[in-house]
DNA sequence: GTTTAGGATAACATATGTGTTATCATTTTT
DNA sequence: AAAAATGATAACACATATGTTATCCTAAAC
């Protein structure tokens, strides 16, 4: 529950105790913020995403208030339309 | 060893028509791929990734043999004890 | 050959994501 | 001011992932 803090709440808060939920939520964030900003930068809505990825424009809100945590394959249905795709790599540039 | 190679066949495969389908498929296959191989590079089971990472060996073993697709956070949780994280970037790349 | 360990799987319950449809509040546009 | 567009959200059905517990199968170790 309670999924409906700010962001910097999450960043900062300190029941991110462990490495995994830090970088689970740093992610997350990061994720979001792209996609939106991505979304954005195309001058796409909701709605137009909505038809471009098959993924529907509530499940997009859902996504990107953080109501929800998406399905790597949804996640890539939006990703990929929006010119991005995700890469698994090591887990060692904590930048910023 | 090697009994995962056949993911090779995936990747090749001409039922991915749209393009989206293709780098979902080919971004699956890879994660699981990488997935299995850190897992293994580390030299543990199912078991003890299950142990490190608070995702229970029925659910490690689904992914692994692509039974499933996992949610982000499912995800996260089993890479960064792998010493992986996830990165959100361009569509450029179409390696080899 | 028996034991041990590892991966896969089954069955069921629960949690959560997504689809569907509709609406609301706010902002933008005319 | 009125209309249109946009993001958020509600309610419900449905799909799927995950937990839980147990077991099976195979291969490696002894």
């Amino acid at each position: 529950m309670e999924k409906h803090r700010m962001f910097d709440d999450y960043i900062n808060d300190d029941n991110c105790v462990t490495p995994e939920e830090r970088e689970k939520i740093n992610f997350e964030v990061a994720l979001i913020g792209k996609m939106i900003e991505a979304r954005e930068a195309k001058g796409l809505s909701q709605r137009e995403l909505a038809e471009l990825s098959g993924v529907k424009q509530p499940a997009i809100a859902r996504m990107e208030s953080m109501k929800s945590t998406p399905q790597i394959d949804t996640l890539l249905k939006i990703l990929v339309p929006l010119g991005y795709t995700l890469e698994i790599v090591p887990l060692q540039k904590k930048p910023m």
